[in-house]
DNA sequence: ACGCACGGGACTCCCCGTTGGT
DNA sequence: ACCAACGGGGAGTCCCGTGCGT
């Protein structure tokens, strides 16, 4: 059991106060236009103290990438835990878990990746490159179901499950972009479900 | 027939180098990050000009919003122009289209739609409205593409044609999204010709 | 006769009064130390006005050390401007002239380029240039009036016009740097006086 | 014996390191522009360690000061230690001093106090103080030498020892100034030359 | 129709110094 | 003796927008 010191200072702690900050604010508003004022006032530091924690706003955006991905993993990693499950179960599962951001009130279905990725891609290569690894990193977990579910359902329509994998990210991608001209998040459930069948189809005999 | 002063000042043609510099610099770096100073500059005029065109900033994004959704419609209605055609071979000429997009060179396949709805939907409503209505043309024109080709083909499975436009559209917003981090276009390519085969098992007997 | 406009807005006034109140700072507290809402309280303006008329603070630097110099050697023309007269007389004038700096009230005997050359040389290469240009220009002013003297007095020292010159400079720039710690330019004037000796001692006949 | 703890901790060294950082910084970029952040990174420490030593960082321009005239004293010592010798003998021990110092690779000839005057005669009044002080102490002690030379010599020539010894002096902090921006320290030791003919000068029967 | 000068207000980043702990 | 976390307050730069002038 770490002993917390009676001080209000636990730089871990504070390091992820600026962070739960930052990713509320570029949800809502997207990286460039997140101050970093607007972050501190909404953390209750200053900016000194901000640039303790993170070099620059570049830092902060990376280690926001890492932590969002984490997140998204860890939720995420509830639908494959279960090592004996059918793989096509575990995808389903995921469908389910992607359907169920959707119905959370008050947090909007969006993604700060996305977010970060339409932004920054061509002008920050660093973020760049970290949005494209855990992009990647979504879609190999989601190729290795498939690819399980490949192997055990030996379906006669046969498909890459990279690309298959790839596929559906962008549509949860796209999905989330455009529910957010729409306010209503209906249009990502009839997705998913669409893309539920879209999975079931492949592993359905002719 | 309007005089033309003997100086090269056309306010039209202004207006429109206006657009087309924050076109190019809008994506690339996004809404937020382009500020009218960069769009004078890169359109050799002044903010003094500028104004003269444009309320605010916000105005221009309007501008801008309507004049790429202009600029796509009139690319995109070569597939649909001769309406004598099958409507699915006019949905397929929408993905040959939209695949010649990702074979320009020098011209990174992304949308400034994509980009302003992502950055600018939660904060800016009338920013969020144009862009709502500009992607739901999009998806009405595939959706009645799809319409007419249930009428004509009368396929066994079932489908709602503007649920599949939603999904189609999603998917190709998402696919430029992604392709972003990525840098080479190849995997929008390749979901778009998975999309093809998609709507063709929509029409396809079992 | 140049038509003022009744408007308080004369550019190129604005941007000498920016020049000016640059000047003054900078003599007492340097370059380093003089912020830009120094320069801009002083001169009454604000930071937008001062980013209009120069780009960053380096452009600031180097037009205030080509005003300095600029004044300089219009003060310092009077000596040598009667092209008639005895060269060595002419460089007396120079004497008098850098003395009678020592004797203004409320102006302390210093300079900005010695200054800016002090703070700036090893960090600021473009600064450093323009400090190195002006030193220089003191210097070929004062050689060519012992060259001159030389030709005219035929001294049996014999002596390097440049070197001396620059011995001159470095005089006067150390005396004022190190009376700038002593807060009474008595000392200046003395060093003058021994170098006025100096100078004349180049040219008597031992 | 002071018992040394097992730790490297060896505060009088550390406060050392500080100063030898500080120093370093303070001659390529000047008081003000060297920030305590610099000075702890450079010396391995941190601010922690830096306010332990130190009040703040006037004290430290103080210490600096201080250790700068220390040095300088020990390294001119040796001109003048041998009691018995010429003292325009040891005054020439001096110059070949000072030329040594334009002959060192990879440490420009510059004076930390020097610089120190400039920037803060006029908004440190303790900073300046001690400055006068140091500089002070150059000039009496080539003003004793060269009293002594007057003793010894008795020239035809009458000048006041102290008021050559600020003339040298003032000479010497110019020529390292002016050099600055020239880069190449053959200027230095020109005028140190020049100076030895005038110091000679003053010796020799007309 | 467009340019120039400028205001006012951020924005990123930095800097000095303090406080509590080890 | 030294360090890490943080506060408070700029510094330099930029940015949107205005208003006058042509």
């Amino acid at each position: 059991m770490p002993k917390k010191s009676s001080l209000t200072r636990d730089p871990s702690l504070t390091r992820q106060k600026l962070i739960d900050a930052s990713v509320g604010l570029i949800l809502r508003q997207g990286f460039n236009a997140t101050t970093i004022d607007d972050i501190c006032s909404e953390s209750g530091l200053t900016k000194g103290g901000f640039f303790h924690h993170f070099e620059n706003k570049n830092t902060l955006g990376r280690a926001v990438i890492q932590w969002w991905s984490q997140m998204g993993t860890d939720l995420y990693k509830k639908a494959w835990q279960d090592s004996e499950e059918d793989p096509l179960k575990q995808i389903h599962r995921m469908f389910d878990i992607m359907i169920s951001f959707t119905e959370r009130p008050d947090a909007p279905c969006v993604c700060a990746i996305g977010m970060m990725s339409q932004e920054l891609s061509l002008t920050h290569p660093d973020l760049r490159k970290d949005c494209a690894r855990e992009l990647g990193l979504w879609t190999e977990n989601m190729a290795r179901m498939l690819k399980a579910a490949q192997k055990k359902h030996a379906p006669v329509t046969s498909f890459d499950p990279i690309q298959v994998a790839w596929f559906l990210n962008s549509l949860w991608q796209g999905s989330m972009l455009i529910s957010k001209t729409r306010q209503k998040p209906q249009m990502i459930r009839d997705n998913l479900h669409l893309a539920q069948s879209y999975v079931n189809a492949l592993f359905r005999s002719p």
